[in-house]
RNA sequence: GGGUUGGUAGCUCAAUGGUAGAGCAGCGCCCUUUUAAGGCGUUGGUUGUGGGUUCGAGUCCCACCCAACCCA
């Protein structure tokens, strides 16, 4: 990165001190009495204890030392006294940096304002820190190095690591939640000959040994859908997606996504569960139904609510609460109307992509608390299967929540004769290759299923009120940053 | 891809075209219960990169790199 600065040198200089005097800097394993919250828990007078951890502070009062020692599960005062320490140790104490990791054992006492301490009685040297870390209190502010430097925003930005430690649990929460229902979790090709299950621009990539042409899958759904052939009646996996597609504040190149599918299901079975389940990780991660989003000051910014049931409305009548009579007008009316409605189009614009415009600016943007848009015209979702009463509509719910799409939900097509029809046709668009081993499976009888998306970053903003997907991502795509 | 904003010390931030500064961190000294410890002193800069205008550029102009936001 930089080049050496006079800050790096000195603690270089420290650090050949120490190895001069024999001391190991870079310490094995460190026997202590547990995490930082453990030995606070364990706290009483008397005892000694053992903890291990980074110096996050120093306060030096003349023959006293007080450091801050801090692990992922908090923080302990420990203190060292010249006298009771001796010389030899202090001197290799005075070789200690902010930002160095040290095991220390001592006895628990409290100090005159009643902050649970340990005092040393002896410490190891377990990791040095060669450069210095953000300052204490303002953390690391600068956008771009919490990204590329996600360890640092980690470590000095509390609010960071809080979301993260939600994003984990809502994982886990979801995956309990999904067994506990019978949902067994699989692992499919993520190195696909075929990227197929979604209209996406794939990475590609090669096999040396096969001198093979892969991609990266950009859906995990046909070899799930396989799995239904196979006899699995409710299967979900829950991984990386990836996309060759442009990056923006709801956008990574490869982002985390749940697929489930359940056997003689419908999309509205599956809207049931979703709901169930996005209330079950609201109420266990996010602490309530209420999900409030907050700018930089905390002020709330909005509150969205959870509270089930969720509203239902079809997407033809969520357009005639824009305009009652818009499926009547001719298309040339319907462009004039976008023009007052201030939605932007473009000429080249089918119909039905008008419509769909109006639909994201007037309706998708506008909504925050959840809304289950179902019935979509089929040539929105051309692989969903269609409605029995009119076959310009298909079985699926899209979830809104937040102003951005959550959650698409299909009463799966398996109907092989119109699967190969549909895929051709979008093959036709795509100029993409048909997945015939897909089509192969399907031929041998695949029992009609409900199937469900979540992104899971998205879904992890909004618990998070994270107004980017970078600020749920430890390690969001960036480009290497040179001179 | 287009537009806007930004990039200054390790970190957080200043600097009407006129000597690049502060706080924290660092270094030195004082202080035996501090906790954003305190006091005194002090080091640290190719101002994202490369050009240009100018007597003089962090500041103005051009190109490029990276990022954020908006748009496509």
């Amino acid at each position: 990165m930089d080049e050496e600065n006079e800050l790096i040198a000195q603690r270089r200089h420290k650090l050949e001190n120490l190895q001069a005097r024999g001391v190991t800097a870079f310490g094995g394993a460190y026997d202590t009495s547990g995490t930082i919250a453990d030995v606070r828990e364990r706290f009483a007078e008397g005892t000694t204890l053992r903890a291990a951890g980074r110096i996050t502070a120093h306060r030096d009062i003349g023959k006293s030392h007080f450091l801050d020692l801090r692990d992922a599960t908090g923080r302990v005062q420990v203190y060292l006294n010249t006298k009771e320490l001796g010389p030899e140790l202090m001197k290799i104490f005075g070789l200690l940096d902010l930002g160095d990791f040290i095991g220390v054992e001592g006895t628990c006492f409290a100090t005159r304002t009643g902050e649970p301490t340990l005092r040393v009685s002896s410490f190891q040297v377990l990791g040095k820190a060669l450069r210095p870390l953000p300052e204490k209190w303002h953390g690391l502010q600068d956008v771009e190095a919490r990204y590329r430097q996600r360890y640092l925003d980690l470590l000095t930005n509390e609010q960071s690591r809080a979301v993260f430690e939600k994003r984990i649990r809502l994982v886990r929460e979801m995956r309990r939640f999904l067994e506990d229902r019978g949902f067994l979790e699989v692992e499919t090709p993520m190195l696909q000959a075929v990227a197929g299950g979604a209209a996406a621009e794939p990475f590609r990539t090669h096999h040396k040994a096969l001198g093979l042409e892969l991609f990266l899958r950009i859906a995990p759904e046909l070899y799930l859908k396989r799995l239904l052939v196979g006899g699995f009646t409710k299967v979900f996996e829950l991984n990386r997606n990836f996309r060759n597609e442009g990056i923006s504040r709801r956008h990574n190149p490869e982002f985390t996504m749940l697929e489930a599918y359940w056997a003689y299901a419908d999309f509205e079975k599956m809207a049931n569960l979703v709901e169930e389940l996005i209330c079950h990780l609201a109420a266990t991660v996010s602490g309530g139904l209420q999900v409030e989003h907050k700018d930089e000051e905390g002020n709330v910014t909005r509150t969205i609510n959870l509270t089930r049931p969720w509203r239902r409305a079809s997407y033809r009548d969520l357009i005639r609460e824009i305009d009652p009579d818009w499926f009547e007008y001719t298309s040339e009316r319907r462009r004039e109307r976008c023009a007052e409605l201030g939605v932007e189009i473009r000429p080249q614009m089918a119909d039905y992509e008008v419509t769909q415009q109006v639909f994201e600016k007037l309706v998708e943007e506008k909504t925050f608390d959840p809304l289950f848009v179902t019935h979509c015209p089929k040539e929105l979702v051309p692989l969903a299967r269609q409605n029995r009463e009119d076959d310009s509509l298909v079985d699926v719910y899209e979830l809104i929540i937040n102003g951005q799409e959550i959650s698409p939900g299909y009463s799966e097509l398996n109907d092989p004769v119109i699967q190969r029809r549909r895929l051709l046709e979008q093959a036709g668009e795509e100029t993409q290759q048909l997945d015939e081993e897909f089509l192969l499976a399907l031929e041998h009888g695949m029992p009609p299923a409900g199937g469900v998306g979540i992104g899971i970053d998205r879904l992890t903003m909004l618990l998070t009120g994270a107004e980017s997907i970078r600020d749920v991502i430890l390690f969001p795509l960036l480009k290497p940053k040179r001179e």
